[in-house]
DNA sequence: AAATATTCCAACCGCCCACTC
DNA sequence: TGAGTGGGCGGTTGGAATATT
């Protein structure tokens, strides 16, 4: 079933908003609020707008104590942690961010911090790992602009396909990132911190989960059998022995050890954390990996090229762990994986636990 | 100084979900 | 129960701003 348009988009404004605009939709909601109904208010102040254009504009722009730009270290570390425990989720990663929105942490992401993270592949000359020697001789195909590395492996690919490997290591004790034997030779030294961090942030020495990683770590349970909604799900929650805060009633601060998780009228609102005590040893395993990543994102990582480094290094893991580069061992990514989230073309944590099938068949051509 | 390339971000699009009737 | 609807979300785009050649 199609559905009607929320507005008729022949006599609705489309493009930048005016101050005049702003003014007048500013002045409505901050007197007589939304009324419930953003697709009715663009009629009731006169806008030729789009009811959902408003609430994007008042969202995103006019709403009170709006920041834009300028994001602190502080910032980028929490984004990127969250964006590697549930990836892209940007409402909740900006429910996180007072001030932030949504909007700008994507677009935040998407220029800046995904470069820092992932390294600036477009401007690397960087293509030895996949020198001639290492590429299927049969393969002609000329790799684009976008992508030196392999064709077929997109650089959105590359960067899930990192993000997939934590994922998937940190839920799968047979897996990569739980078996050192597995590891490249030449493994980046902060690489390997995270993965230490993260294994025992996973662990958790006293039995209490990692607060971030957590979510994504349920006990013996197999990943295929985890929706990535269910780490929003309260229920969910208590069942792994965590408690549901409600800050909007409590004003709990994150100081207090506990990580809060959002702000709405469901979970978003509340503070989640271990029952009984907030403040544990996997706190700290947290804040290691934070300080790690810090220092990976403030280029502190003294003798290292610090950009390209991570992206090639994921493919280096792979030449590793499948004893060559093989185009095939790259290929599916783009093909199957995608074919999986046509739809949309978002990933998140959600696709990573529903296609562990293919990453199965990965890890079972290695052979152990 | 002009042309071209790249970056950035506001806004749009379309899908999904929850709710109502 | 299922169709209709609005809200919310994530991905994408267009164009302005900036950098580079």
């Amino acid at each position: 079933m199609g559905r009607a348009p929320c507005c008729d988009k022949a006599n609705v404004k489309k493009g930048p908003w005016s101050p005049e605009e702003d003014v007048k939709l500013k002045a409505y909601i901050e007197q007589y609020g939304t009324g419930g109904n953003w697709i009715a208010l663009p009629q009731k102040i006169g806008l030729k707008r789009c009811g959902k254009s408003c609430r994007l504009r008042w969202l995103n722009y006019l709403r009170p104590n709006i920041k834009h730009g300028g994001f602190s270290e502080e910032e980028d570390n929490i984004i990127c942690s969250l964006y590697i425990s549930i990836g892209s989720r940007w409402s909740i990663i900006a429910a996180q961010l007072p001030g932030r929105t949504d909007n700008d942490i994507k677009n935040y992401w998407n220029t800046k911090l995904k470069k820092k993270l992932l390294g600036r592949r477009k401007q690397s000359n960087n293509i030895h790992r996949f020198s001639s020697s290492d590429q299927d001789p049969n393969d002609h195909q000329p790799a684009s602009d976008d992508n030196h590395f392999s064709p077929g492996l997109s650089n959105a690919a590359l960067e899930r396909l990192q993000l997939h490997m934590q994922l998937q290591g940190l839920q799968n004790p047979f897996s990569f990132y739980n078996n050192p034997a597995l590891w490249p030779k030449n493994i980046h030294p902060l690489q390997e911190k995270m993965i230490q961090s993260m294994q025992a942030a996973a662990s958790g020495s006293n039995g209490n989960p990692n607060l971030l990683m957590q979510p994504l770590l349920p006990n013996p349970q197999p990943a295929n059998e985890q929706s990535v909604d269910d780490l929003y799900d309260p229920k969910s929650f208590k069942a792994k022995g965590l408690e549901v805060l409600d800050n909007s009633l409590d004003g709990i601060s994150p100081s207090d050890g506990s990580v809060p998780f959002g702000t709405g009228d469901n979970l978003m609102d509340s503070t989640i954390v271990p029952k009984g005590n907030g403040n544990n040893g996997d706190v700290q395993a947290v804040s290691n990996f934070q300080g790690e990543l810090d220092e990976f994102l403030n280029n502190k990582t003294a003798g290292y090229p610090q950009e390209e480094q991570m992206a090639d290094q994921v493919l280096y893991c792979f030449k590793d762990m499948n004893g060559s580069t093989s185009k095939d061992s790259l290929i599916w990514w783009p093909t199957e994986f995608d074919a999986k989230s046509a739809s949309s073309s978002s990933w998140d944590s959600t696709s990573v636990l529903q296609s562990n099938g293919v990453f199965q068949d990965y890890e079972l051509g290695y052979p152990m």
